[in-house]
DNA sequence: TGTAATTGATGAGTGATTTGCATAAGATAA
DNA sequence: TTATCTTATGCAAATCACTCATCAATTACA
């Protein structure tokens, strides 16, 4: 199962003798003689027939040339092919991330990577924080963005932002006191938590991170909402909330260009971080990528 | 470049370890330690990080494994194909020959073979004798059927058939005298060669072996036909002898169906012969054709 | 924390493989 | 026939790959 032997078979082919052959590949006649014995031990059959004038190939010979070129050069792909891997590049990251990650940290993030790395590609996954984390323990994806704590263990994991996660509101929304959309938020414009006792919410999914951050906040803060809609993604969010004019909270990140309402006594907050595999080595993209990120 | 190497990585990547992969590969764990670091070597990057439980695979190691799965696959089939094509299961069989050969004698013996041999494959070609027999020098065909004499050296003839040149008119032809078409040609029509004298003649293009042989029939006869077309396929010429109520002369292997005007003193005779080259071997399957086509 | 277990790397010795050189053997061309 | 070209082969040297035994690193568990 050695290359070699084919390569030389092929050298043979466009040489016509075996010696011409054995000078470009720079080694004797009788060692390349041997080469093509060994070679016709390890295919079985009979590859070319030696005369006084050079040698004639086989109808089996001109296959294994064929498929010998074939070979030889996909090898070579091969090798450059790493080669361009390990410097970067080419090559793929594969990250996962919650729908603020992915909607609206990684994009400009990916933007300008691939600007620097033209040959790099991404793969995104979109998923719950611990669904990520079980795929980067996996080894599924290369990294994860997710909402700190981790559940599971042997993952590598830096911190990356404090999101904070803010309340929106529809433009006419009864709790929408005064002043235009463009107005900075926290102007003077806030309201109490108690205010929101009883109001439909449109929320993020049972069991999702961000969901259970916020529950436990209100539950704090002593306020029951009534969630009348669980969605996925953020910008579903905003749009329902907006047409159903009711409330909703979403990240700060996703948010900007909302109707945010300051809540006086409600902070929630956590902390995203970007995790990698303890064990298991980043590709030199992902690695390179997630330097940027961390800077 | 030994495919084993390649082979080896993939089955560490099955096991995940190189120890039970090397129980599987029937070696001990330190050779195949160290084929794996002859792979890295080779291909000049890091495969894999080894740590206390096991390895892990770099994002280079992972498309190596890729690869080497194709590779070592298309390895395994490159021999079982060859052995394929030396046990005659598979093959092409590259035959050429003139009109005669090509449309007469060839269809009936390749429909036999085929249904002896179904893996394999003819890739025919129609060309005057001369160039066939370049082409069998050159190694572009494995066998040919041409008209003797050879004028290549190098060849190796054995003779097929003698095939006699015989005289074909339309069914209003003036010379076709009483009779009715189911009758046996040499019943008494004959003709002699002085009535040809000067009559329009649709005939096979100059320079090819047959016109040739038919210009110098005529020649030796003393008889100057007139050739008024000049064609190259058998059936062709006897569509225009027929449209045209003229004459031609055709193979008698290619005239069964039309008029055969029998000439008492004109016997036009050649002899096909099967060649091959000398010193070429030929493949298994054309081995076998040529065999049968002798019998 | 310490100890056993698991896993890969490494040094040394050995056998197999490959190579080069010189030469023989086979075929061709004149 | 001889001269020439081409491939095969005997032999010795070099190289390579393997096994065995052991070490080193990590993990699992008490």
């Amino acid at each position: 199962m050695d290359l070699r032997l084919l390569e030389s078979l092929v050298v043979v082919a466009e040489k016509g003798t075996i010696g011409e052959a054995a000078k470009r590949l720079g080694v004797s006649q009788s060692a390349l003689s041997r080469r093509l014995q060994t070679l016709e031990f390890d295919l079985g059959v009979e590859l070319l027939v030696r005369q006084g004038r050079g040698v004639v190939f086989t109808e089996m010979g001109r296959r294994a040339v064929e498929e010998g070129k074939i070979l030889t050069d996909r090898y070579g792909r091969l090798k450059e092919e790493l080669s361009r891997i390990e410097s970067r590049k080419e090559g793929v990251v594969r990250i996962g991330g919650g729908a603020t990650a992915v909607g609206y940290l990684l994009p400009p993030a990916i933007a300008r990577f691939s600007a620097q790395h033209p040959g790099l590609r991404f793969e995104v996954r979109e998923a719950g924080s611990r669904e990520v984390e079980q795929a980067v323990v996996a080894g599924e994806l290369d990294l994860g963005i997710v909402t700190l704590p981790l559940q599971q263990p042997d993952l590598n994991q830096s911190p990356l932002v404090r999101d904070r996660i803010v309340l929106v509101a529809g433009s006419q929304h009864p709790l929408v006191r005064g002043s235009s959309a463009d107005e900075a938020s926290g102007s003077g414009l806030e309201i109490e938590s108690t205010e929101l006792q009883g109001l439909p919410l449109v929320g993020f999914e049972k069991n999702s991170a961000i969901r259970r951050l916020i529950d436990d906040a209100l539950l704090n803060a002593g306020v029951t909402m009534n969630v009348t809609m669980e969605l996925r993604s953020i910008s579903t969010i905003l749009r329902l909330v907006e047409s159903t004019q009711s409330l909703g909270f979403v990240s700060a990140l996703g948010a900007r260009q909302a109707r945010v309402l300051p809540v006086a006594d409600l902070l929630i907050e956590r902390e995203l971080a970007l995790i990698s595999h303890r064990d298991r080595c980043l590709s030199p993209a992902a690695q390179a990528f997630a330097e940027q990120l961390n800077r």
